[in-house]
DNA sequence: TGGATTTGACCTAG
DNA sequence: CTAGGTCAAATCCA
């Protein structure tokens, strides 16, 4: 990493200097009156931030790594970065790898080798689509399978572009069980499609949406509790109002971070990393310019949009690992509360842009 | 007519 | 063997 452009030295410096700001923030902040929630939540922020300027760096190294054989990349110190989102260790091996990263090497073998996070996303009730989670790429159902122990079915997508472009990005949306509002969304692999962010389910400059997935016709059909379609479709229109797990503690913490991210990858790449810089955006949908301030003191209401401007690649991030965070989303209302770092898949491959990543809507009927 | 969804069958990992 | 994941034909809908 002997070279730093300048707009990834820019973003570092910033990362680095609101880390700085922050410490001293907290250091004033230090004194009998202040609550312990603030304190907490600077701490929360600064962390945040070296982890970001860590990622950077990181990124960097493994994007220059990608230069070299496959072997030396894979066993590249930084999948085992503390920077790095927790492994999920679903059925997990023994080894510092990934199961992902481990089938790469016999992947005729084993069928799950892509890389795999989750996230958790309570859809605002008054919106009527339940389960809606858009995350900026078109999906295509492909199956529901009730799952034992679960009260309701789980969906199975996949990337609209899986045939014309080779994208193997799915994702399962799961309703919590706990909260009906919920809805866990795993994902695996990485979108080698360049929809991603600014496209997915974006508003047509006519007004309407692209991508408009034929579930929302479906919500229609079935009537029952939801809203009927035309509705339904308005308020998809007027973006969805999502509700993260996220505390609005964490809305503060993260509010202020901005990213974008400038994808540079080989679309082979199999293991990817998001860092907490994604989540920030995904999950908090912090500094958008469209955000939302809450309404609620224990929600986070955002508009869909997150814009990133900044010029960190991050599909090409190595995840640490496929992780399983099921336990986490167990949790719902802890997961993302402890753990903001969360592993997130955009595919930016390629593209160079300043992009509206939506959040909006992604219909998940399960009834 | 083409794309998306539904759903039962099939495949595979554990 | 079972449960989870995927396939693909049937169906729906704009």
């Amino acid at each position: 990493m002997e070279k730093v452009n300048p707009s990834e030295q820019k973003n570092l410096i910033i990362e680095l200097s609101q880390g700085r700001e922050m410490a001293n923030e907290l250091r004033k902040q230090l004194d009998p009156v202040t609550s312990p929630e603030t304190c907490e939540a600077l701490v929360e922020k600064i962390v945040s931030t070296y982890d970001k300027a860590l990622a950077m760096l990181t990124w960097r190294v493994l994007k220059e790594e990608e230069t070299l054989p496959e072997t030396g990349r894979k066993e590249s110190p930084l999948f085992h970065s503390p920077v790095l989102t927790t492994p999920i260790t679903e059925g997990s091996n023994s080894s510092g790898f990934s199961k992902d990263q481990e089938c790469n090497k016999d992947a005729s073998k084993k069928r799950k080798t892509l890389p795999k996070w989750s996230e958790n996303v309570r859809v605002c009730s008054a919106s009527g689509l339940e389960g809606h989670v858009d995350d900026g790429h078109s999906w295509r159902k492909y199956g529901q399978k009730d799952i034992l122990g679960a009260n309701f079915p789980r969906a199975y997508y996949r990337c609209t572009h899986r045939n014309s472009r080779g994208c193997l990005a799915t994702k399962q949306v799961q309703r919590s069980d706990e909260d009906p509002a919920v809805f866990e969304v795993t994902y695996k692999g990485r979108h080698s499609c360049i929809q991603a962010a600014n496209s997915g389910s974006a508003i047509r400059s006519d007004g309407k949406e692209m991508h408009k997935p034929k579930k929302a016709r479906s919500l229609a059909r079935e009537g029952g509790n939801q809203m009927g379609a035309e509705q339904t479709l308005q308020h998809l229109g007027q973006g969805l109002k999502v509700e993260t797990e996220v505390s609005k503690t964490k809305e503060e913490i993260f509010r202020s971070f901005s990213f974008s991210f400038k994808g540079v990858g080989s679309d082979i790449l199999e293991s990817q990393f998001f860092s907490d810089v994604m989540k920030d955006c995904d999950m908090m949908g912090s500094n958008s310019p469209t955000f939302l301030s809450p309404t609620t003191s224990e929600s986070n209401y955002f508009s869909s949009s997150c814009q990133m401007d900044n010029n960190f690649g991050i599909d090409n991030i190595l995840q640490t690992s496929e992780s399983d965070l099921t336990d986490m989303i167990s949790t719902p209302t802890s997961v993302i509360s402890s753990s903001p770092f969360g592993d997130h898949d955009f595919s930016i491959d390629q593209v160079d842009f300043d992009t509206s990543f939506t959040l909006d809507d992604d219909l998940a009927y399960f009834n």
